[in-house]
DNA sequence: AATTGTGAAATTGTTCACAGCA
DNA sequence: TGCTGTGAACAATTTCACAATT
């Protein structure tokens, strides 16, 4: 079962060499605004508390991209990583469930700033459908799988109640949709094409919970 | 007896076991207002894509929960989970930055249902000083440190800009808190002993996008 | 018969250490 | 000399497989 690899196998990169890459890219957008031209792996790991044998690694998945001796070029460097994850573009992104959580969504600068652009909302409550956000007309989530189906829309943020979800998110299924960003905290069922990631925000404060009590100390630095 | 598990010298758990704890204890929720009484390990896992022997090993760090042939209890595993986690209490919170994601928290059910109470509120914004949100009236950013120093307060959600986001968390930490949830896209410099989690929902649009560029499908076989 | 609890094995992820190059 | 790129070593995490228990 061991005899000869496939000539195009590929390499599984790890979901959290992926979250790297983009605080590396976060991090060379501030670098390069201090006009620097290079930076060594060892200032990008300190600058997002990582080593400098991660950041090469991480970054040698993908190909060459440093000089040795000087380190990485930071605007080559940083077009490249987008280009990598896909954010060298825009992203029309629908959001459903103009709620709390929702409507401050609809107006978060990060979204914008990384190219994620929210072009469509949704929602079941007559009270928001026809209303307006940030220039956006609320629409009745009755329609969505019409909406989305052959749209420019590729990601949909779901901020719906948890009893709730699972329907919106087979009617985004439905619409050919294979991005889901959720922050319903419930675990959906979607096929294996799908990506879904969740944002369950109490998660991180019951972590911060058990931290305090169990008197946590973090490690020594080496 | 597990009792003397506690005592014993602390085994290293990990980040994704505390993690997935957090699922673990949403998930009986769920099975609890079902009514059963008892779920095995495969149940549980099912329900959080997760394996029955990652579940039973995660709890084994704890102590033993379950009966052999049986399964596990399931309102006495979620209270001792509960327990592990620290949210079998209320955790006072101070929340500062009410813009868009920080008002949205102020009123996130979510927190609300988990024992994580919002009580104080902080901006630099004039016109937001002063005024009312749910009921709290927001307070003056100058004026963190003191009113933090031996409050009963013990959490910080950090919703304000990236470039005040250090300045905020210095004062934190001078007023002797230890566990921030940062919302910033910035890190954060703290010492060892304080917690920061970072909530970057940007990070996982990114993930999201490039998963779509590269066309990567769950089920490829490795 | 069913299911836990857990060492051991397998797998995955991180760090080391150094050859190779500017 | 300084720093990258990378195979090898090491460490952490997950899965397996089965004895123990009800």
């Amino acid at each position: 079962m061991d005899e000869f690899k496939e000539t195009e196998v590929k390499k599984r990169i790890s979901e959290s060499t992926i979250r790297r890459l983009s605080l590396y890219h976060r991090a060379l957008e501030a670098v390069e605004e201090n006009g620097s031209e290079t930076i060594s792996s060892k200032e990008l790991a300190k600058m997002e508390k990582l080593t400098p044998a991660q950041v090469r690694k991480d970054l040698s998945f993908f190909g060459s991209f440093g000089t040795r001796g000087l380190g990485y070029p930071v605007t080559d460097l940083k077009a490249k990583i987008a280009r990598i994850l896909g954010i060298d573009r825009v992203w029309n992104i629908a959001l459903v469930g103009v709620g709390n959580v929702g409507s401050a969504l609809v107006s978060y600068k990060e979204f914008a700033r990384q190219g994620f652009k929210i072009v469509k909302l949704f929602d079941n409550d007559q009270r928001k459908i026809g209303s307006n956000h940030k220039g956006i007309v609320v629409s009745d989530v009755k329609n969505i799988i019409s909406e989305l189906s052959g749209s420019e829309i590729e990601m949909v943020v779901v901020c719906v109640p948890g009893s709730e979800a699972q329907f919106v998110v087979n009617d985004i299924v439905k619409a050919g949709l294979r991005a889901i960003l959720n922050f319903a905290p419930v675990n959906l069922k979607v096929p294996d094409n799908v990506f879904v990631r969740n944002e369950n925000m109490a998660m991180e404060l019951e972590y911060l919970s058990y931290a305090l009590v169990n008197n946590h100390s973090k490690n020594r630095v080496k």
